[in-house]
DNA sequence: GGTTGAATTGAACGCGCGTTCAGATAATCA
DNA sequence: TGATTATCTGAACGCGCGTTCAATTCAACC
């Protein structure tokens, strides 16, 4: 007893990885078996070990592997901290939208990690949080932005961000330019400091802004 | 062959629930044992099946209980909208850093949620969301906010409020009180309206405000 | 002190899990 | 054509799962 179809050597680790991530952003990972996984592809489960060492493995890959292509895909453009600003929420919006599934998984599948395989994972997040926090700390220091704490404000920007894929479905009421637009714009007001007025001092509406103390 | 420990009956249930959302919160429902559970407050498995017909309906109690309680817990004051506003994300804050698990599984297990179970999730978190809608919408029609779409816009706040819970810890470097004041900040700012000042119109600095179409 | 009934145990049920591996198959190449 | 080798099957392993239930224990009450 053995294959009865062809030989799919090259394209059934691809098809594996495809269908796992599908699968864990549906299901999460602990709730799909590699069975599930192996059916997904028309293979049996034993098959799948020719292509990873186990699921850890595959679960760890895929994260790994989206966080290093996020890391890859951007780097702050040599600008003012606005434009950088700017150019990093696009982006986050622009690639976060173009793979759901895998942003899903690399924030809700944290707990699933093994600890070495969670030590990698989170030293990589930790890279993309400090690249913004930078952004913004660079701000705040020449006065373009106003804000109290960098690093909450990091964590507030990318939580706001990273949120669209907890709602957004393609073709649905807003198309992507509209949404990129919109979170760009509420993300520039959070953090922008103040507009300095030709003659008067702005006066504050609704409470006060407080004095950066980074 | 019985018990071996005196009658517990009226804490047991309580402690299991407490039990289950500890343990939910850390590894993920699918990933956790009734046999877990159950060890973890000193009883077999067995006893669990006195005080909830099933894992699923423990979950599910867990999580509607949490909703119903975050929508009894507060009320829009009758006030203006930014009032409003202010106090929906105070509450917001200090409602979610008093119950970081219990809004951790709401948030990370309604994939493990039977169909008949989510559409009641569901809908309790769509009137909390409707809430914080209502309050954005008529701030835009009398002119305090500037929201280009409410939808959004309301997605987007509660994505970055909620996500406190990922990276506060009590006893951390800010105390609650900063934490909630930093929010409320930011909140403010991505939907304030620009402050119509006495003389000159204001000039913006970065990109432009869009007119409202909601 | 005996009876009652709620609370709990401990064993069991069938099942699916991740993983392993000997054997079968089909493509490749001499 | 025959040998080789990468690829895959199908069965099996031990284990833990959610859930059930008869038997047992203990607290409360007569």
């Amino acid at each position: 007893m053995a294959r009865t179809q062809g030989s799919h050597a090259e394209i059934t680790g691809p098809r594996m990885r495809e269908a796992a991530l599908r699968l864990f952003a549906r299901h999460g990972y602990a709730a799909v078996s590699m069975r599930q996984i192996a059916a997904e592809i028309g293979v049996q489960a034993g098959a799948l070990y020719l292509y990873t060492p186990d699921k850890q493995a595959l679960l760890f890959a895929l994260m790994r592997d989206h966080l290093e292509d996020l890391l890859a895909d951007w780097q702050p453009p040599d600008a003012a901290p606005d434009a950088q600003l700017e150019s990093f929420v696009r982006h986050h919006i622009r690639y976060h939208l173009d793979r759901p599934d895998l942003v899903f998984i690399a924030y809700m599948e944290l707990r699933n990690l093994a600890p070495d395989n969670f030590a990698v994972i989170a030293r990589l997040r930790r890279e993309y949080e400090a690249r913004l926090e930078a952004i913004l700390s660079r701000g705040a220091d020449v006065g373009v932005f106003d804000v109290a704490d960098t690093r909450l404000a990091t964590m507030a920007l990318i939580a706001m961000l990273t949120g669209v894929t907890t709602w957004y479905r393609a073709g649905g009421r807003l198309d992507r330019a509209t949404i990129e637009a919109r979170y760009w714009e509420m993300a520039r007001r959070s953090v922008a400091a103040p507009v300095p007025l030709p003659e008067t001092a702005p006066v504050a509406k609704l409470g006060h802004a407080s004095g950066g103390d980074i």
